[in-house]
RNA sequence: CGGGCUGUAGCGCAGCUUGGUAGCGCGUUUGACUGGGGGUCAAAAGGUCGCAGGUUCAAAUCCUGUCAGCCCGACCA
């Protein structure tokens, strides 16, 4: 069935499977022609060909962990670096983060927050303050031992600079501040007076993971950390809802990421939380991704870290405190949720280029009107204001080939490309293509037209992706009842075999649960399936546990999740 | 951390079974021709074969260790 060269051993042995390798997918062998007995031209016979030629391969349903990682490659989003587990994120994708980070800071103010920074280095004692917490951290801690090097004999005998001046207490790499900025908090908090205290940290992390994967899931990664105190429960508690609310306004509003508001089950609780809110969003293969989490820490770590204060009636109290954060995954939340088989397609409101102009300079005697024309449009453009800035524009006037250089841009997910040539000049058009419609379908506008239309197009678009990943998820969720139905939803049609990539399958399934964590336990050894959160939104509806047949009152999201 | 697999030019790979001068495609550079679509022709540059040991007259190839990456688990944002 498939080629005729028989692939080599280690085709066969590579991890992605062999007829991927040999399907015509790789691009260089996309045009490799061959001569026929009659000397004509013609494709490679012995590989079939695509029906529609795409810019990423493997596709999202051939492999989609490849796929995923070739998107972030060929988007020029991030890199793997010399040190195991931590990403290079490139220009293109930190613009992504920092639109995010200026949008999610802006909400964070309204809200009342303030910025602040604390420490990298958390001492030991600290983190060890609360059981839980330590418990929750203990096996992916960073921990430094020493604060100096010094010329010596490394372990292998080799000369070499070795650490030396051990500290008296090792620090550990924040993997969350909780214990150090309590230990701030309780500084602050007086009175209550003092109270609420509403803190966010724009900071990276370090949680040595086993097993990585770009923005997915790294050894370090940048975050955003709010930490809040308040003076009772209610209060804490409507901020944890608030930032939840913000949070999947951010998600939907700005990412066109749809998500659904939750709370987690005791088993998927954020260490040391009494209660944690999470958006969980649906990728493109089904998956859950938790995008955000808020959690509702009650007086657990005030009273690890002493956040006391009197309250009116001078009574000596704990703090009830908050903390939620979002990370650098929501650039692998975005590129699941909206990146196709030609790469990735960027939000309108968090692109870091919103408009690319491609001059078309096919005669150098046309070129200079030509590039002229271009700098014009991009000039008025930018005097444009959208989404909380300007539109940005890139004229493109690198010295490539046209396809090559249109072809990067559809990999970046520019929204908007605009193409300038001389006949366009002659008919007082440009041409434009939109990254959410076919790379080749141009429509011939006026530059007065996109002048004044651009805002609309690219709303159209914004509006658009978010249309598609909810119509994505809502075909893609089922209610079920019946526990057999539930078993084959999560079920892969094909056998697989031990080491291959699973099938795209499942979704989420609205199904009741009874909130016995041993059953949920179970259901996780057994289909690889959690209880991604308890909606907040949406009815009682009792009836019995799809896992026990016990009475349940409401319906959860079951999910396989990342 | 367990199981499987892979590290050879910027990227993708062949060569390894049977040890004997380092190969291919794309990309890059130069020149010409092209010119609204991942061009054409010609020439050129580019490699401590992941790293460290070992076996051998000789190692990309065989052995041991180690590091990194990927897939499947476990764990996790």
């Amino acid at each position: 069935m498939w080629p005729v060269d028989p692939p080599s051993r280690k085709a066969v042995a590579r991890c992605a499977s062999a007829w991927i390798e040999c399907w015509s997918g790789r691009r260089d062998d996309r045009r490799a022609t061959f001569v026929d007995p009659n000397g004509a031209r013609m494709s490679n016979p012995t590989k079939p060909q695509p029906a529609v030629q795409t810019a990423i391969t493997p596709t999202r349903e051939q492999h989609y962990a490849e796929w995923y990682q070739q998107v972030v490659r060929a988007a020029d989003l991030a890199e793997n670096s010399p040190v195991r587990g931590c990403m290079v994120i490139k220009p293109w994708g930190y613009q992504l983060w920092e639109n995010m980070q200026r949008v999610l800071d802006r909400m964070f103010k309204d809200t009342g927050h303030k910025n602040a920074y604390f420490p990298l280095f958390i001492p030991l004692s600290f983190l060890e303050k609360e059981a839980e917490h330590v418990e929750g951290f203990a096996k992916e801690c960073a921990v430094v031992t020493h604060h100096r090097l010094q010329a010596g004999t490394k372990p292998d005998g080799r000369p070499g600079l070795v650490p030396s001046g051990e500290l008296d207490e090792p620090l550990v790499v924040r993997p969350t501040s909780e214990t150090i900025i309590g230990a701030s908090f309780a500084k602050w908090v007086q009175s209550y007076r003092d109270l609420p205290l509403l803190i966010n940290q724009w900071a990276n992390v370090v949680r040595w993971e086993m097993r990585t994967r770009l923005f997915l899931r790294t050894a370090e990664f940048l975050w955003q950390e709010g930490h809040t105190a308040h003076a009772t429960e209610a209060e804490a508690r409507e901020e944890t809802m608030k930032m939840l609310d913000v949070y999947a306004d951010f998600a939907e509003n700005w990412m066109a990421m749809p998500v659904i508001k939750g709370r987690k089950t005791d088993g998927e609780r954020f260490p040391g939380a009494v209660d944690t809110f999470s958006i969980e969003a649906m990728m493109q293969d089904r998956k859950a991704l938790q995008a955000g989490t808020s959690h509702f820490l009650g007086q657990n770590f005030a009273k690890a870290s002493e956040i006391k204060f009197l309250d009116q009636n001078g009574t000596l109290q704990h703090a009830w405190t908050t903390s939620w954060g979002v990370s650098t995954r929501l650039v692998g939340g975005l590129i699941m949720t909206h990146a196709d088989d030609d790469g990735l397609m960027v939000p309108p409101r968090l692109a870091p280029t919103h408009v690319v102009i491609l001059p078309i300079t096919p005669k150098p005697e046309t070129a200079a009107a030509v590039n002229e024309a271009c700098e014009k449009l991009a000039k008025r453009l930018r005097e444009i204001a959208y989404a909380g800035r300007t539109v940005e524009v890139e004229v493109d006037r690198r010295d490539l080939r046209g396809g090559d250089k249109m072809w990067q841009w559809v990999k970046k997910g520019a929204p908007l490309r605009v193409e300038i040539g001389p006949r366009d000049l002659e008919q007082n058009a440009v041409s434009v293509c939109r990254r959410d419609r076919g790379t080749k379908e141009r429509t011939a506008m006026s530059a007065d037209a996109l002048v004044a239309g651009v805002v609309a197009l690219l709303e159209e678009i914004q509006q658009g992706m978010l249309a598609k990943a909810k119509a994505h998820r809502e075909a893609n969720t089922r209610v079920i009842d019946e526990p057999a139905e539930f078993r084959a939803f999560f079920t892969p049609n094909k056998q697989e075999s031990e080491n291959s990539p699973t099938e795209i399958h499942g979704g989420f399934a609205m199904s009741r649960f009874a909130m016995d964590a041993k059953d949920e336990a179970k259901l996780k050894d057994d289909l690889g399936v959690t209880v991604r959160c308890i909606p907040i939104e949406g009815p009682d509806d009792p009836g019995p546990c799809i896992l026990s047949g016990k009475p349940a009152t409401r319906r959860v999201v079951f999910a396989k999740a990342y």
